[in-house]
RNA sequence: GGCGGCGUAGCCAAGUGGUAAGGCAGAGGUCUGCAAAACCUUUAUUCAUCGGUUCAAUUCCGAUCGCCGCCUCCA
């Protein structure tokens, strides 16, 4: 029974989806302003692990996954190069699903765009302004949030006492609100230069909650399942979503909210702001691979803050190594001793790791336990594989074993090895004629030349095998 | 001021009221012409500190110290 800690309640519940067998989620995307770095990956990625999961567990899914291309920082930069925010944004949406797709996450069902709903979004906030959840005031449209009783109830924010920092900002707010907390559902842009759409209550641009209210509702209809994103997105954001939507439609808007702590560098969060972030393509050049920052991120259960450390960064490359060495070591089928294989228990040996996968998972998406339970069947494996070799039929247990734990946590290298160029072949063979004469320096200079292009040789009792690097 | 999280070996860390998962790195060994890969052994009498509850606490309670976050754009 899959279980996980909801927001909303705070506490691990079972997971009842509202229509049995069917799960509809959301996760909030990125702004397209700039490159994602691998904190905003690690969300990403586990929303992935979600998704996969759900899957995995058979359930139908529906996934929707936003890209807010329209805010402040894209408008401005935009202006400042004198550049439509279409244009400003296009390659930087490219580069997200180049990234997105390099770090081996499926893509998700939808994957809307705010500019592209505007008109869901006039209205909502048309039916806000009906029930009165929702006022103008100078031309902008805000939210009434004295007419949301339940204002708080996913962050437990409280306004009662000493509001400290984010205070002043409201306090000095040059707009005129009814209520400090009110925020803005529609900004008046009237008929200056600025990017602005037409709507009843006068031409503007959607307040940035507003566009996830709209674009989760549109396909996943008023109630569903799982809202998932960033921890920093619980308020005001998913705040400000519920208020919207729940104001909109007097009905319940996600059952359950997930929420991914942040990743820590340096033991300081890892933010754009800060400037002390790394981008996958910042980690790529410096020669880390996309599998290994996957296997990286989800180390950690989500909901616990990572310490990022290039140590640890490297300890998941040889991690990540070590995985791919095994599954090819399986596939290969060697019998590194000579002897027959059989009665090594690999039957029970998958079985316990899957079952110990599958309680990991269910608790709490529990991945680092759940990849304590791949280490383990490795290493039994392994060592059965060392002793007796296996039979093809447990090897078939093993290979579907890892692919299970694949179709969740994509850790395991997919590459195949393919086949060696003939003229590799041709120094493969002259290098084993080498050694067999104990042309020892011939030898190895050949098999430091094949480093060079990348193929890595190692010598069994079995002949000679070789990977790609 | 309000709300929340964390402090476990060199690094990343799981975890539980009953005596410390897993990975990386390190050390020794097996195998190998040498490597590589793989395997074996080894690496925290101890889980920030101090009290309390308990037959028993790293795990519960309280206090202290340290760190991080949200409350303001940020996954």
């Amino acid at each position: 029974m899959l279980r996980f800690f909801n927001t909303l309640s705070r506490e691990i519940e079972e997971f009842h989806p509202l229509e049995e067998g069917k799960v509809k989620m959301y996760l909030c995307g990125p702004t397209v302003w700039n490159f994602a770095h691998i904190g905003n990956f690690r969300t990403f990625i586990f929303g992935d692990v979600l998704r996969r999961y759900l899957k995995y567990r058979g359930y139908e899914l529906t996934h929707v996954f936003n890209l807010t291309d329209i805010d402040d920082r894209i408008i401005n930069e935009a202006k400042a190069r004198n550049i439509s925010i279409d244009e400003f944004t296009a390659p930087y949406i490219q580069y997200f699903w180049e990234d997105f797709d390099a770090l081996g996450m499926e893509r998700p069902d939808v994957t809307p765009r705010a500019t592209h709903h505007i008109e869901e979004m006039i209205e909502i906030i048309s039916k806000l302004i009906e029930n009165g959840h929702a006022y103008e005031s100078d031309g902008s449209i805000y939210y009434r949030i004295t007419a949301f009783p339940d204002y708080g109830k996913l962050s437990k924010i409280s306004f009662s006492g000493n509001i400290q920092g984010g205070s002043e900002r409201i306090d000095t707010d040059k707009y005129d609100k009814e209520d400090a907390r009110d925020f803005a559902l529609w900004k008046l842009v009237g008929e200056t230069e600025e990017p602005g759409w037409d709507a009843p209550f006068g031409r503007g641009r959607p307040g940035w909650h507003i566009e996830c209210s709209a674009m989760s509702m549109k396909y996943l209809g008023e109630t569903f399942d799982i809202h998932a994103g960033g921890q920093d997105l619980q308020f005001p954001h998913h705040e400000n979503e519920i208020a919207q939507s729940e104001g909109a439609t007097g009905k319940q808007f996600a059952k359950y909210w997930i929420h991914s702590e942040f990743l820590k560098i340096d033991d300081v969060t890892m933010s754009k702001s800060k400037g002390n972030f790394f981008t996958f393509r910042d980690l790529r050049e410096q020669g880390y691979s996309a599998l290994a920052m996957r296997y990286l991120l989800l180390s950690v259960p989500t909901r616990k803050q990572l310490n990022f450390t290039f140590e640890g960064l490297q300890g998941a490359e040889s991690t990540v190594e070590r995985l791919r060495n095994f599954r090819q070591l399986v596939n290969e089928g060697r019998n590194l001793s000579g002897s027959e294989g059989a009665g090594s228990g690999i039957d029970q040996i998958a079985a316990t790791a899957l079952e110990k996968f599958e309680a990991a998972m269910d608790d709490d998406f529990n991945t680092a336990a759940a990849l304590a339970a791949i280490h383990d069947m490795v290493r039994e494996v392994n060592t059965q594989l060392a002793a007796n070799g296996l039979t093809d039929n447990e090897r078939k247990l093993v290979l579907d074993a890892i692919s299970k734990f694949d179709s969740v946590l994509g850790i395991f290298d997919s590459e195949e090895s393919g086949s060696l160029d003939e003229e590799i072949e041709i120094l493969v063979e002259e290098r084993q004629e080498a050694r067999k004469n104990r042309n020892f320096s011939r030898s190895d200079e050949i098999r430091d030349l094949l480093a060079e292009r990348g193929i890595i040789l190692e010598d069994t009792k079995d002949g000679v095998r070789w990977k790609r690097k």
